[in-house]
Order: C-alpha cells, then sequence, then structure tokens
RNA sequence: GGGCCGUUAGCUCAGUCGGUAGAGCAGUUCGCUUUUAACGAAUUGGUCCUGCGUUCGAGUCGCAGACGGCCCA
C-alpha cells in the first residue's frame, strides 16, 4: 500500500507540500480557535444589507474544510464546509501579504484552514469573510471525490463514508436525524418517567427472540458466550427488581444475511411498564410515531414512495387472522382448518406446509408474512398471535391458542412488536422446554431454557407489557430512504 | 443460496463491428483584485477488478473468481 501510495502523483504532489510545511515550522498546529460556525452567520447576517455590515465591521474566525476555490492572480475566493454548512471566503494578496497569498495559492481542495477577517457581502450579495489573516490547520494528502457530483459510487459511499459525508448533503441530512430521532426518542420516555439502562450484550443462555446468535469466547472464564439477539429477559429481571418503567436502546446482533433490510448489529428500542397490558402499550407506540414525525420534522404524516400517509387519523387494529381474511379474502372461519390453511400456503409457495413441525400458529404467521404484510400501507396494528411463535407473551384470557401480543406495520414494513408479558413462571418454563425441544428438532432459531430467567419471575413480574422497535427501520420510515445501508453510518461489508 | 446489472485516470463517466484508451472535474504551468461547479491557454495522469481461454490482435468475445448494487428465497 506504502508503495501504491508513493506512485501516484498526485499524492505525491501534494506530499511534497506537506514537506515544505514541516520545514516551515509545525506543520500540523493546533492553536487555532474560531468563534464562528457557517449556518449561524447566515441567519444572524444573511439578510443584513450590504451597507449596513460594511459600518459594522464584524470580525469573525471560521475554520472548515476548503470545498471550493476560485483562485486569481491577487486575490481569490475560497468556499468553506464546517459542521453547519458553508461559507465563502474572500482572500486578498494585498490584505494577507503578498508571501502568504503565494502559500494560499498552493493549497488544495481538501485542506483545512482558519481564516480570521471581517463580514461583507460581494456585489452577487452573498456573505463573505474578507480574510486578514489565514492558516492552513491540516493537509489534506488526498484528493477529494469530484466537486460537483460528489462520491456516487455506492461502495465507496459506505466502505469511506468519511468522504461521503464530506460531499454529499443528503447523506449528512440522514444521519443528522437520525440522532435528533433517537434524542427525541429520549425525551418522549423521559418526560414519561422511564429509566433507560444498559443491560449486556453477552449472554451465556440464548433468549429473548428467535434468532441465529454470534458466539465468542471468554479467555479468562474459557466459556463461549453469545452476542445478546435482544435485550429482553434482562430488561423484565430489571421490572421484577422495581424499575417498573425501563428502557434501552442498544445493539443487538443475529447471525443472519444482509440485505438491504438486514444488517447482523442493528439498533434496537425496547421498553416496559408495570401495570400496563399491550392495549395500552399499543397506543403509547402510537403517540411515540406521531409525536416523532411531529417533533423531529414538524409533520402529520410520513412520506412513501411519494404519498404522504397520515398518521393523525388512528392506527387500525386488525388481528392476524382476521388481515389474512380481508387481504386474501378468505373466509375468517376457515382460518382455524389444517387442510385449508396448508392449501392456502402453497398457493402462496410456503415451504414445509405440511411438516410436523409446521404448527397451524406458523403456518398462519408465515401466510400472514408472504400475502398480507407488505399490503399493510396504512399504520395497522395487527393483534392475536399465535401462542406457540411467541414465546414470550402473555396468553390471551378469552382464546388459549393465542396471546396478548401486537405488531405495527407501516408502509408495508413492520415497525414495533409488542405484548403482555408472561409473568407466569410455570408457564414461561413450559414455553422454554419447547424452545429447547424445537432447538434439539432443528430450530437454529429456537431460546435456551432461562432457568435464571425462570427464577427470577418466581420472586414475582408485576403484570406488565413491553415492546421493541427496530431503530434503524424507523429511521428508513422516517426519513424515507430505501436501504438499511445508508441509515448506517458503516454497514457491515465483506473485507476487499 | 438464485437471477439480473455493474467494476475503465484521484472522482464522475464515455468507449461504435475485436484493431495501440477518451472527456469533464481534480492536479501541474501561465494569465487574471467581487468569484461562485469562476474563467482563458497549455499540460501530466491508466494493473480497463483478477485469472484463464478464443484470436494475428481483447477494455470489448467465452469461462471461472472477487467485490458491489437491485430483485427473489
Amino acid at each position: 500500500m506504502t508503495e501504491e501510495i508513493s506512485q501516484n502523483e498526485l499524492l505525491a504532489q501534494r506530499r511534497e507540500k506537506l514537506d515544505t510545511l514541516r520545514s516551515k515550522g509545525n506543520a500540523y498546529p493546533n492553536d487555532f480557535r474560531r468563534d464562528s460556525l457557517s449556518s449561524q452567520l447566515h441567519e444572524s447576517y444573511g439578510d443584513q444589507k450590504k451597507e449596513d455590515l460594511e459600518e459594522k465591521k464584524i470580525k469573525v474566525k471560521v475554520a472548515g474544510r476548503v470545498m471550493l476555490q476560485r483562485v486569481m492572480g491577487k486575490a481569490s475566493f475560497i468556499t468553506i464546509q464546517d459542521m453547519q454548512g458553508q461559507i465563502q471566503a474572500y482572500v486578498r494578496s494585498d490584505s494577507i501579504g503578498d508571501e502568504i497569498y503565494k502559500d494560499f495559492k498552493t493549497w488544495d481542495l481538501g485542506d483545512i484552514v482558519g481564516i480570521e477577517g471581517t463580514l461583507f457581502k460581494t456585489k452577487t450579495d452573498e456573505l463573505t469573510v474578507n480574510a486578514e489573516s489565514v492558516s492552513l490547520l491540516t493537509k489534506s494528502l488526498r484528493p477529494l471525490p469530484e466537486k460537483h457530483a460528489g462520491l456516487v459510487d455506492t461502495e465507496q459511499r459506505y466502505r469511506k463514508r468519511y468522504l461521503d459525508l464530506l460531499t454529499n448533503e443528503e447523506s449528512r441530512k440522514v444521519f443528522k436525524t437520525r440522532s435528533k430521532i433517537i434524542s427525541t426518542i429520549r425525551t418522549i420516555f423521559e418526560e414519561k418517567d422511564y429509566v433507560e439502562v444498559e443491560t449486556p450484550m453477552m449472554h451465556s443462555v440464548l433468549g429473548g427472540a428467535a434468532a441465529k446468535p454470534f458466539t465468542t469466547h471468554h479467555n479468562a472464564l474459557d466459556m463461549d458466550l453469545y452476542l445478546r439477539i435482544a435485550p429482553e429477559l434482562y430488561l423484565k429481571r430489571l421490572v421484577v427488581g422495581g424499575l417498573e418503567k425501563v428502557y434501552e436502546i442498544n445493539r443487538n446482533f443475529r447471525n443472519e444475511g444482509l440485505s438491504t433490510k438486514h444488517n447482523p448489529e442493528f439498533t434496537m428500542l425496547e421498553f416496559y411498564e408495570a401495570y400496563a397490558d399491550y392495549e395500552d402499550q399499543m397506543n403509547f407506540v402510537e403517540e411515540i410515531i406521531v409525536s416523532l414525525a411531529k417533533r423531529v420534522f414538524d409533520s402529520d404524516s410520513i412520506v412513501m414512495g411519494g404519498n404522504n400517509i397520515d398518521i393523525t387519523k388512528g392506527f387500525e387494529r386488525l388481528s392476524l387472522v382476521g388481515s389474512i381474511a380481508k387481504y386474501l379474502e378468505v373466509e375468517e372461519d376457515k382460518l382455524s382448518e389444517r387442510s385449508f390453511l396448508e392449501d392456502l400456503a402453497k398457493k402462496l409457495e410456503i415451504e414445509n406446509a405440511d411438516k410436523s413441525e409446521m404448527t397451524d400458529g406458523k403456518l398462519q404467521l408465515e401466510i400472514f408474512e408472504k400475502g398480507v404484510e407488505d399490503k399493510l400501507i396504512e399504520p395497522t396494528f395487527i393483534i392475536s398471535y399465535p401462542k406457540d411463535v411467541s414465546p414470550l407473551s402473555r396468553t390471551s384470557d378469552t382464546e388459549p391458542n393465542f396471546v396478548d401480543r401486537f405488531e405495527l406495520f407501516i408502509g408495508g414494513k413492520e415497525i414495533a412488536n409488542g405484548f403482555s408479558e408472561l409473568n407466569d413462571p410455570d408457564d414461561q418454563a413450559e414455553r422454554f422446554k419447547l424452545q429447547v425441544e424445537q432447538k434439539a428438532s432443528g430450530d437454529e432459531e429456537a431460546m435456551e431454557f432461562d432457568s435464571d430467567y425462570i427464577e427470577a419471575l418466581e420472586y414475582g413480574l408485576p403484570p406488565c407489557a413491553g415492546v421493541g422497535i427496530g431503530i434503524d427501520r424507523l429511521v428508513m420510515l422516517l426519513t424515507g430512504v430505501d436501504s438499511i445501508r445508508d441509515v448506517l453510518l458503516f454497514p457491515q461489508m465483506k473485507p476487499k
């Protein structure tokens, strides 16, 4: 690699410039302190009249990366970019001195500079810093992507995100919005007196979700550990411990393929509230979504493929089998008949529909996922999930084969999953046993028997309900981005 | 895992029927004191993703592979 660098002419030229800087003193000074940011200046002085601004003689110190330059014989304009945006500076030979101007003309796009001067407006009315002194703070040794198009190559945008962020405003915007969404979520939970916690990322017992885990090894303990697939069982231990409203925003790890919707590590919001049930949580989830749109985007709707989805008119609620009946236009009564389910599954090309490990519940869920899910464009809560696909949910009081669980779909995508929590330790132990059996018969996504968790339940988990919301997908939904890689700063990539 | 598409200068992209590789930006040199994707003139820069094959000759055709994108599972 070093060899390659030294051979490239462009890099060699810049290195030569760096050598000159080194020979003149410290090439990497850290003594420049700015007092202004670009957008602030535009906001404060952008509207002022040329003459008024000149009279005020406002001194500013700005710093940033040189993004554009227009160099003339004895004067230049450069556009620098800082964390907020861009601002132009006017650099004149007779303001900064001939010698320094000569040096200045050797500076390259991408260099990081500090400029001290007075604000004025050009004849085209652009707010500009009239430089009185300029300093090169960091020499850039590599040329930036093309100044107009920016970095376009998708692979490079993911692998060298810093270049993407530097040159593509849209990309910067998505990640700033992501940050705002997450901080707003924290605000909402704070307002509701929830406590934010962090629970282990390394688990010795697998549980909390149906997923294949990553395994790692602890040397001192000489034991294998799983990277967590979900924090659920730890958060409910905390509810046992009296943290009656608790939430966590953190990473989960699932050992599955990469796609526009999957990254092996992703961010999950999970929250639990005692003395609440899944209906209370549905109301809260709806409130969260509406509130995020309002607070982050000042909007009552979500933009999906050019269409506005109004999210303020109340989210629809449909049972799982009811949604199958509605969207596949079949009779709801028949969806409890095995032969009917198998026929329907075959029509949808669902594999293994006639296998014994494919329980009625699993079959219903697969039919839903394959035939209904992507039709749920308007916000819809699907409720009443089959018990055998929901090993941590409370059994329904009225329908023993179903649980008090919901999932929220918007734009055809799952946004939230929540349920009244199973707090009967004996029922939970039975469900764990079933999971262990399923694991033994080849289900790689089944959970393990967590006896420590059962013990916690035996002390008494107050009646409660919890929800998980995938943050990455939520950000995708709210920012209108189609690939999870566009909301993750550093998506997982194969090494080149 | 399957299908389709892509990979050419630092970046963005052309490249015809198989005949010695092009542009714009960036760079270098010169000119230019209100430009703004500055401008004008000149000019440097290539592992055409990798390997094998077909051919007198491959960026171009074939096979295999790598990486990426999209769709499907």
